[in-house]
RNA sequence: GGGCCCGUAGCCUAGCACGGAUUAAGGUGUCGGCCUUCGGAGCCGGAGAUCUUGGGUUCAAAUCCCAACGGGCCCGCCA
């Protein structure tokens, strides 16, 4: 017998017993559900009910009482998974008969292999997932990094659930950052990159902002002196010192580009009205304006993808915001916004009433918001006609609907208003299946100790950088510990060691929660990181390699070592572990299943044989055990990218 | 001023959606053990927690509700 979800089986079976005895028991009462939980202890049985208390008060009757009458109506003779029910202290606990299940559920991973644990779900779904969608400006940093981590986990188990996933980047390159980048790249004469080419063009970014900034700064000053402004004379001199002083950072890190940079901004008039040109032109689509800014992006890119590619993250399709304005789209989105009863218009400029919608349209408590929170307008189109970020994302946004039933964007959640507005703009426009099908899938920072990350500044730790280091310190760890390997297996090693402990990290903690960048986090090798765990499943298969031959005759009831049961148990809890990562989309489920499955077979492993186990039925179960567990640890690192080899 | 997120041993995290069991679970650090056969990136043991605080709901609260405190973020004709 083979079950795609062994410990579901048994849960179905406890439910049945339930529900029959208080049928048997008592008639007259209806519940809602069956509660039905995993005890604190293997002790209570695998599986236990809390209903007697519920019951007890409104029947005046002892829970204890009430747990022995369902006990004793239970007939066990029906069911072919539970060995005993019993009741201590008003609970109603669920025996799992250990040879019957320990055979099922190692069977059946023996029979679907590769394919264990990914139920799949009964409505698949055309899903698209945007994620990373880092703006095309500065190499990926740390910050931004967890994106991928968690977006490209998420796409993996969602399509492991049986959903159709397709995975969107959306290039940004609509906006002033756009030009201020590609008008130093032309002042530099469009140089070759001598480096990674999205580290070169973040410090054309970097050093020509600044300079641009500063430039700024000073007409401002003078502006306000002669006004006689006081107030902003201050503010303005407090940040043109901050500026100044990011001037010599960026002067001593990359002297010949600042210098050079410095030299040929100086020469233009007023730069800041050729980048604003320059934007204009990109927005109308002029092919000169094009071209240029493709250029630089694609450059820009072209980093992103061989960082993307070391980490084995890639995506279905690149999508251009300027598209989305080039072509009909946005105006025509805009058309539909104006006919809109909660878009006004205030002085030429365009405003979309997000609270109205909310209220009329009887929102806020569907969305999960308290009738207090007040949620602020948007606006949709400057008074010189350009449109904003996020009404160019309502294009966007229609157009994945066009190709999928469900968008989910990882995205910061910081910027929980404007997707909120987003959606709200769905339900204004009069789209409430899309509005919602529509999930932002918010994520928290991440945050370095000393200071304030600053892509505008130049200020932050590189993703790169990071991964080299991870990298670097497992080339470090295989030279120690397996000293015999060649250069070219160390290297392989190192690679997907140090990836792996990257991805664990950033995927390993709820996704809600802040987190603090530590090298310490990162380089973890040791328990709780995906070097742990690859370690592990190198070890099982080290003991799969010994045992040469098949496992003719194992004999599943000799399993009855309580390390031996909390395995089976463990294995067979991974399908519904998995579903509940898939359909509440915490990829972190994932991490922790696997770290815990594996700090459970290396006490196992140090306290039992397994190939020198006697007689030969119980090393035999052993060895099916062992590879079961290194099919559940393979399934599962797969799930959040990481690669589970065979030795390291 | 309004809103959102986070607050669990020295440090990092799980549990919270769906309230339940003696003893709040791991890791790290710390103290002490294991060259135990199949890989020591490992294993075993000790010490370490008024689950931020105060109320409330409940037979039962880390979990639900209210308030406060601490940290972060957002409220732009930026993206």
């Amino acid at each position: 017998m083979v079950s795609e979800n062994p410990f579901g089986e048994f849960r179905r079976e406890c439910e049945g017993a339930l529900g029959y005895a208080l049928e048997k028991v008592l008639p007259e009462i209806r519940v809602a559900a069956l509660p039905l939980s995993k005890p604190p202890n293997i002790e209570f049985g695998q599986l236990a009910s809390s209903l007697c208390f519920e019951l007890a008060k409104k029947l005046n009757q002892k829970p204890q009482a009430l747990a022995e009458q369902l006990v004793k109506a239970i007939d066990k003779v029906d069911f072919s998974l539970i060995a005993k029910v019993s009741s201590v202290g008003g609970y109603v606990n669920f025996h799992v008969d250990f040879a019957k299940f320990s055979a099922l559920t190692l069977a059946s991973i023996r029979q679907l292999g590769y394919g264990y644990g990914f139920l799949k779900t009964a409505k698949p779904l055309k899903v698209i997932i945007e994620h990373t969608s880092v703006n095309p400006l500065h190499p990926i940093h740390i910050g931004q990094a967890r994106n991928p981590m968690l977006g490209d986990a998420l796409a993996r188990i969602l399509q492991s659930r049986g959903h159709a996933v397709s995975k969107h980047y959306y290039i940004d390159d609509v906006g002033r950052q756009s030009s201020v980048i590609a008008y130093g790249y032309v002042k530099l004469g469009k140089p070759q990159p001598d480096e990674k080419a999205d580290h070169f063009v973040g410090k054309i970014y970097t050093v020509t902002s600044c300079i641009v900034e500063i430039n700024r700064l000073k007409k401002a000053l003078v502006m306000a002196k002669a006004v006689g402004d006081m107030d902003e004379v201050a503010r303005v001199n407090k940040e043109l010192d901050d500026w100044v002083s990011i001037a010599a950072e960026l002067k001593e890190k990359f002297p010949s580009i600042f210098d050079k940079l410095l030299a040929k901004i100086s020469e233009d008039e007023n730069p800041e009205e050729e980048i604003n040109k320059l934007n204009r032109a990109y927005e109308k689509g002029e092919p000169a304006a094009k071209a240029l800014i493709r250029e630089v992006s694609e450059l820009c890119l072209e980093g992103f993808r061989e960082t993307q590619k070391r980490v084995e993250v890639f995506y279905d399709s690149w999508d251009w915001e300027s598209d989305f304005v080039w072509s009909s789209q946005v105006s025509e989105v805009l058309q539909r916004l104006k006919a809109s009863p909660f878009v006004f218009s205030e002085g030429g400029v365009l405003e979309f009433d997000a609270e109205k919608t909310a209220r009329e349209l009887q929102l806020k408590a569907k969305l999960g918001l308290s009738e207090a929170h007040e949620i602020s307008p948007l606006t949709l189109v400057r008074a010189d006609g350009t449109t904003l970020y996020t009404t160019r994302d309502v294009a966007y946004t229609l157009w994945k609907f066009s190709r999928s039933e469900k968008v989910i964007n990882v995205i910061g959640m910081e910027q929980s208003l404007a997707q909120l507005q987003l959606k709200l703009l769905l339900y204004a426009l009069g789209y409430g299946q899309y509005a919602e099908n529509f999930v932002h899938f918010a994520y928290n920072l991440v945050t370095l100790p000393g200071y304030k990350m600053s892509s505008r500044r130049g200020r932050y730790i590189t993703f790169d950088e990071v991964l080299d280091e991870a990298v670097e310190r497992a080339y470090e760890e295989v030279s120690k510990r397996s000293p015999s390997l060649t250069e070219a297996e160390k290297r392989k090693i190192a690679s997907f060691v140090g990836v792996g402990a990257v991805r664990y990290a950033l995927v390993d903690v709820d996704a809600s929660k802040p987190v603090v960048f530590t090298w310490d986090r990162v380089l973890n090798f040791e328990t709780n990181s995906a070097p742990y765990v690859q370690y592990t499943h190198a070890r099982a298969c080290s003991i799969l390699r010994k045992a040469e031959k098949q496992p003719e005759t194992p004999a599943f009831e000799l399993l009855s070592e309580r390390l031996e049961r909390e395995l089976v148990l463990a294995l067979a809890g991974f399908p519904e572990i998995f579903v509940e990562a898939a359909d509440y989309l915490k990829p972190n489920l994932i991490a922790d299943y696997v770290n815990a499955l594996a700090d459970k077979f290396n006490t196992f492993y140090n306290a039992l044989p397994v190939l020198k186990a006697e007689p030969l039925g119980l090393s035999d179960a052993r060895v099916v055990l062992t590879d079961a567990i290194h099919i559940v640890l393979h399934n599962a690192l797969d799930l959040i990218g990481v690669v589970a080899p065979e030795k390291m």
